[in-house]
DNA sequence: TGTACATCAGTGAACGCGCGTTCACTGATGTAC
DNA sequence: TGTACATCAGTGAACGCGCGTTCACTGATGTAC
C-alpha cells in the first residue's frame, strides 16, 4: 500500500548534491561549502536536502569517503595499465599517478588531505578502511621491489628509529597484511617525499620557483628511488 | 592644539588585537577568524578595531608577513646558535629548527603554508620580500657546502631539468645574490621534502603512522644530505 | 592655575547578508482493491 | 478501468545565530593660551 521509494531518483538526486558540492567547493574552498549554497544551485529549498543527508557533516564525511576511495581506484588503474616490467617501475608509475589525481582533483585532495575543517571531526570507522586502500598498492609493489632484490637498503635507511618501528609493527599487525617493516618505512618514506612536492604544488607555492612541476617530481622521484637503494637503471 | 596620538597605546592595542587573532585562529582555524570575535575577547565593540586595521583582510596579511619574518627570525637564531663546525651541519640544524618553529606554531605556519583562505588573496609586494627572507639562510649553507666541497652533487641530481633550471637562473637573476644554480635546486629539494613531513604532521597523518616523528624527521633529514651528495660523516 | 576646545579612542545602532536546522504542510505519485 | 489513500519528495516560513562594515555620536584627554 501506498508509493515506493523511487531508488533511481534518489540516487541521481544525491549524486546532484555531491557534485555540487564539489563544484562550490572548487569555487569557494572546503569552507565555502554549504546546505543553502547546494540548494540555490539545485534550484531547490535548503530543507529538501535533508531527504539525502542527515546533516553537512555527514554528506562532508561520504565526500571524503569517495575522494579516499577514488584516488586508490587511480592508483590501482595505474597499477594495472602500467607497462613496466618491474615492481619498480610499477610503483614509479603508481606514483606519478598519486600526484596526476591530485593536480586533477586539487579540491578533492584538499579535503581529505589539507587544513582541516573548523568543527568537524571525520568519524575514523568510516574513513580509516578507505585511506588504507590507498596505501595497499604502493606498500604491495614495495614489498615485492624488495624481494626481488631491485632495492636493497642503503645504510641511512636500514635502521629504523625504535620508536617507529614499533609503531609499523603495530600497524602490520592492525592490517593483517604479510608486510614487512622495511617495505612499510619505505613506503612511507616516499609517501612523505612526494606530499612535500605536492602540498607546495597545490597551494602554489611551488610553481613560481620551478616552472614544470611535473619534471621536477620526476626526477625528485627517481632521486628517491635511488637513495632508497634502487639497482642502478631499474627506472 | 588638540590632543597628540598616544602612539604606546595605539602600539599595545595593535598588538592585543593581532595576539587575540592568533589565539582565534589557534582555537578555531584560519577560517574561525573574525572582527567580532575579537572585539568580544578584547571586550571592545567591533568597529573600534577599524581604529587600527582598515578592514579584515588588511590584518590578515600583516599577520602573514609577521609570521614569515618570524620564521626567517627562528631560522637565522638556529645558525646563529649552531656549534656545528660544518655548513652542512649548520644547515642540518636549520632545517631542524624549520620543523620546530611549525609544530610550535601550528597556527602560524598553517595561514603561511596551509589551504588559501578562500576570498583572500596575499598582496605579494608586501608578502614577497619576507618569504625570500626565509629562503636566504639556507641557501646561503647551501651554497658554502658546496664551495668547500662539503657536498658534491650525486649522479641523479647532477643535471637540473631544462625549465626549472631556466626559472631557478630567473630568481636568481632578480634577487640580486650570487648564488648559483646548484645550490638553488638542492636547497629546494630539501625544502620540498621536508614539507612533506611538516605538512603530513600538522594535519595530523604522520603521528598516527610513525610516532616519533622527530627522530623520523631527523633520520629522513640525513637520508636527504647523503641522497643529495654529502661527503660521508659530516653531520 | 584655569579654561576653552581640537582631537582622539571608542560606542551603539543599524545595514544587508548568509548560515544550519526545525516544523507543519502540500501536492503529486503510484499502489491496492 | 476507476477510485481511495498511504507515502513520498519537496515547500515555505521561521528559529536564532554570526558576519563585515558604515555612520553619527560621545566622553575623556591633554594641549595652548
Amino acid at each position: 500500500m501506498g508509493r515506493k521509494r523511487n531508488d533511481a531518483l534518489v540516487e541521481a538526486t544525491s549524486q546532484a548534491i555531491k557534485d555540487t558540492a564539489r563544484q562550490l567547493m572548487a569555487e569557494e574552498g572546503a569552507t565555502g561549502l554549504s546546505i543553502r549554497g547546494i540548494a540555490k544551485v539545485l534550484e531547490i529549498t535548503p530543507p529538501a536536502i535533508y531527504h539525502y543527508f542527515p546533516s553537512l557533516e555527514a554528506l562532508i564525511t561520504t565526500l571524503i569517503t569517495e575522494n579516499f576511495n577514488a584516488l586508490a581506484d587511480a592508483l590501482e588503474a595505474a597499477q594495472a595499465e602500467s607497462s613496466a616490467a618491474t615492481a619498480t617501475g610499477q610503483l614509479f608509475d603508481v606514483l606519478l599517478a598519486y600526484r596526476r589525481w591530485a593536480v586533477e582533483h586539487p579540491t578533492d585532495f584538499n579535503l581529505i588531505y589539507g587544513t582541516p575543517i573548523p568543527g568537524y571531526v571525520a568519524p575514523g570507522e568510516v574513513t580509516v578502511p578507505a585511506v588504507v586502500r590507498t596505501f595497499i598498492t604502493p606498500v604491495a609493489l614495495m614489498e615485492q621491489a624488495l624481494q626481488t632484490g631491485e632495492i636493497i637498503p642503503t645504510a641511512v635507511y636500514a635502521t629504523i628509529p625504535a620508536a617507529v618501528e614499533a609503531r609499523l609493527n603495530h600497524l602490520i599487525g592492525q592490517g593483517g597484511y604479510p608486510i614487512s617493516v622495511m617495505s612499510m618505512y619505505l613506503t612511507m618514506t616516499l609517501w612523505t617525499q612526494i606530499h612535500g612536492i605536492i602540498y607546495l604544488e597545490l597551494y602554489h607555492h611551488l610553481g613560481p620557483n620551478v616552472d614544470d612541476v611535473a619534471a621536477f617530481y620526476q626526477q625528485q622521484l627517481r632521486a628517491s628511488f635511488s637513495s632508497l637503494g634502487l639497482k642502478s637503471g631499474l627506472i
